[in-house]
DNA sequence: GATGCTCTTGGGAGCGCTCCCAAATGGAGT
DNA sequence: ACTCCATTTGGGAGCGCTCCCAAGAGCATC
């Protein structure tokens, strides 16, 4: 406020040496003698030298900024644990770099516009998204600007190129139905995932593979969906003896409606779930869901977004993380 | 990347006027005529111009970016509701300005250190922070620092100056309290919250106010940390008929315990949770909660900072918002 | 026609940094 | 003592922008 920040120049000064050198030691080039060294990290020291952000920005043309964007309306957004898990895991990947994450919740189209126009190499040195729709136009657009991007969840047609991180959904979804069947369930349903994800297909692709053509009602992955898909379920046939519920949300939801039609869990009709969050352990019965490893998948979009920021090694373009059924007690 | 992006005496030399008059373009100057301007309008979208944000921040020595920190180790960030309400509540208030937000998760005292090295004038605008405990040096020293700052929670003893959103959280358990002690439950525990947060101690305070020395087990506001304390009180009194758990977790945790023990919830014993999270709607029975408008408060937060950052207007302090107890089935 | 005023304009200066070139230094080889 | 090379160093240039000053333009008044 009163006495401005000192400057490079200060530090240079002070350390006896010319600012080329002082930079030099701030930025750890090797080509400096260690006693001028020693020199200028005792004046940055002395004098609590932070080196300006927008002033080396502006040289280097870096901003040292990731953006992640999630493309959420409404309260999904964070209550689910996929978010919260993921966004976790960035966090804590990045935490180890000098990166700043800047987050971006885009609600409407309104604020995708707006997140759109910021999402140029202004602003950012690289983007990671969430939860990206069919329709969304933001990925291809930040594609075609060239600017390094990590999706999560494999993309749908048109983007199949763009680096992303996804779970095993199709396996899992596999798993559960197998699971199902095993326990002599025989007439099995599914609440799917919306059709514009991925892993709203996946999910529903990789039930069917193993539990043939159940019935099928779609949801959004919110719990309000799951409800409302389990009621037309149960109105297409009464006698359904187990469900598999793309999100655990949608399951909770399922569940309720279950529940209110008289029906017991896991006796009447077995529930599985999909994220194997732990809200899934309060429920009654504790929730069976197909886990998926939220944390991991954050720390892994973080390394391929490196991988491309610092662009020396043929970077992967996709990871796909394990699933696993988590017993718990509603199959 | 080839071709480089176009500059402002791009857009100047393009409109046919000086640098000076499509900089006051840009910036929204009533000082130029209507030609001037709708002649730089028109070379700002024929090239496509963004203004470089680094120069302008080097000169105008601002940033634009408002940090949100987040300190808080491990599974609690962000699974819980309060902070994904608080979250969305900001995100979506941001979304009005010009502003950035940067999102910090503290998880460890090395990432605090870090995170403090970055809460300068020259990375940020202002600051926000959740979550804070009573030992936590980063609000102090921000503050000291002279940068704008806004505190989710009212601030413990030493820090009372700084402005902050806080629900009534001693009015909300008072509600709880009154409403146990309203339906004739007369062995009334509190599973409070840590007592090194002012929402922790607020809310035993309230709880107390109405219920006496009722018994009193601490948590974490974690449900692992409630199931724990549920268990010492149910050791220390058997025959307690209602408990009120300073967040939802806690109460979810508590829940378990109780029905593993063999009481049935609500006629044996009555829990009412504090946030009125969604998740407290598929618990059996579903919780009955102190709700607290978690992006009502986001909302304020934010209104808070811009406050400060115009600084125009005598600033608030301090904002509370209204709690209310949500009457599910646990109570 | 000269004067004074307001509104508008162009462009120099400079924000703090990194990049890079050229100069200085010092040691080894002749 | 001289050359040659590698290492280290200082500082000019310039990134793209806003700020601000001085000058120009336009108009009314004397």
């Amino acid at each position: 406020m009163t006495e401005s920040r000192p400057t490079i120049e200060t530090v240079a000064a002070r350390a006896g040496v010319g600012r080329g050198t002082a930079s030099r030691v701030v930025n750890g080039s090797s080509q400096v003698s260690p006693a001028a060294r020693a020199a200028v990290l005792k004046a940055i020291d002395e004098l609590g030298y932070v080196p300006n952000r927008a002033a080396r920005n502006l040289v280097t043309r870096r901003t040292d900024c990731v953006a992640l964007v999630i493309s959420e309306p409404g309260e999904r957004l964070f209550t689910e644990p996929y978010f919260a898990g993921i966004v976790r895991g960035i966090s804590s990947a990045m935490a180890q770099t000098n990166l700043q994450l800047w987050l971006s919740m885009v609600q409407s189209p309104a604020e995708r516009d707006r997140a759109g126009h910021f999402l140029t190499r202004e602003h950012v040195d690289g983007v990671m998204m969430l939860s990206q729709h069919a329709d969304d136009p933001l990925p291809a657009k930040v594609r075609a600007s060239g600017l390094p991007l990590v999706l999560c969840g494999r993309p749908l047609a048109g983007a199949e190129d763009i680096p992303f991180v996804d779970a095993d959904n199709a396996i899992g979804a596999r798993q559960a139905a197998q699971y199902l069947l095993d326990q002599g369930r025989s007439r099995l349903a599914t609440v799917a995932g919306p059709q514009d994800m991925s892993a709203g297909v996946a999910r529903l692709q990789g039930f069917r593979d193993v539990a043939g053509d159940a019935l099928v009602e779609y949801g959004d992955f919110s719990e309000e969906s799951g409800a409302r898909a389990m009621a037309a379920l149960l109105d297409r046939d009464p006698t359904l003896d187990a469900v598999f519920a793309a999100s655990d949300p949608m399951a909770f939801g399922a569940m309720r409606v279950l529940k209110s039609a008289g029906r017991h869990i896991p006796t009447d009709v077995a529930v599985i779930g999909f994220d194997g969050s732990p809200a899934g352990r309060h429920t009654d019965p504790p929730l069976t869901s197909v886990f998926q490893p939220t944390e991991e998948m954050g720390r892994e979009m973080t390394r391929l977004l490196l991988a491309q920021l610092t662009g020396n090694t043929p970077t992967e373009t996709q990871v796909i993380v394990d699933t696993h059924l988590e017993h718990r007690g509603s199959a």
